[in-house]
DNA sequence: TATAAATACTTGATATAGGCAAGTAAATTT
DNA sequence: AAATTTACTTGCCTATATCAAGTATTTATA
């Protein structure tokens, strides 16, 4: 296999996965927030407080769009954020009860997307599946 | 490994990799075409002339969508239209001249990108990475 | 220690992508 | 011949995203 095929395979790749799995859509699953709010309220769950700054060592998205989605957002009670005493320019983020609940539904129905995917796949091509998805994320992101 | 995880390995791989090689930007590697754009005129390429309804085949936009930026690019004179004969509902699409071109930069700037995005890589390691993404490929939507 | 530079975040203006619904014209079904 | 389907278009709208400028605070530097 040449460098060129390479790059093909992964190209083609590309094309083809992005939209089979729906991540270009404007609404993430129906749910009524889109893929960027719902990676936010992931990242919120993940750090615990955090802020807008470290959601976008994440997301790199522009600055002035990431802080109009936490207004927002906090505006539909689903995050909070309180002054930092440490850095008065900062804000600390969390999640509401609400905001909890509510990513706890994105992420189950996001599963259940996945295992839409794979669901005609038998359970061991499934694992087969698994670790080419891991390899990946190894070479490309842990070297 | 559980199903569980085998979903997790996959949600992960789609956090990172999607924003990773820039894929949810909204112009395609600076070109001033959007990725749906540059899709659409690879469709074209790899069909010759070939129809809205053909590209949507692979594409699934909303039609409404799809048909304007075919006469966006039809009126920068990236694409040509035709009636056709056989069926008076539907226009055979192709690309002009200086839609070859185009086309071909973004072609090539789009295998600049992975090439990039794997050069960290040793010939071994992007080979690996290669059988990984075809895999996925197979698995996904051949059986 | 005063001043400059950097950091964290906000706001205004604007572009673009994408979605929904209704509509035209031609072809196909019944 | 009438009803349905297919191919494509247009109008209207909203959400997503971008760019640039601005405020407040902290950190670096001269």
């Amino acid at each position: 296999m040449e460098e060129i095929e390479i790059i093909h395979s992964i190209r083609k790749f590309n094309r083809n996965y992005v939209r089979s799995i729906g991540l270009l859509e404007k609404t993430f699953l129906n749910t009524g927030y889109s893929l960027t709010e719902s990676h936010i309220l992931y990242i919120v769950k993940e750090h615990g407080k955090t802020t807008a700054t470290d959601i976008n060592k994440v997301l790199n998205l522009d600055e002035g769009y990431l802080s109009r989605i936490i207004k927002k957002l906090i505006s539909n009670s689903i995050l909070t954020k309180e002054k930092s005493q440490v850095d008065k320019r900062v804000f600390k983020i969390s999640l509401t009860e609400k905001g909890i609940k509510e990513q706890q539904k994105l992420d189950e129905l996001s599963s259940v997307s996945v295992a839409g995917i794979i669901s005609h796949l038998s359970l061991p091509e499934q694992k087969e599946l698994a670790h080419s998805f891991n390899k990946i994320m190894r070479l490309l992101y842990e070297e």
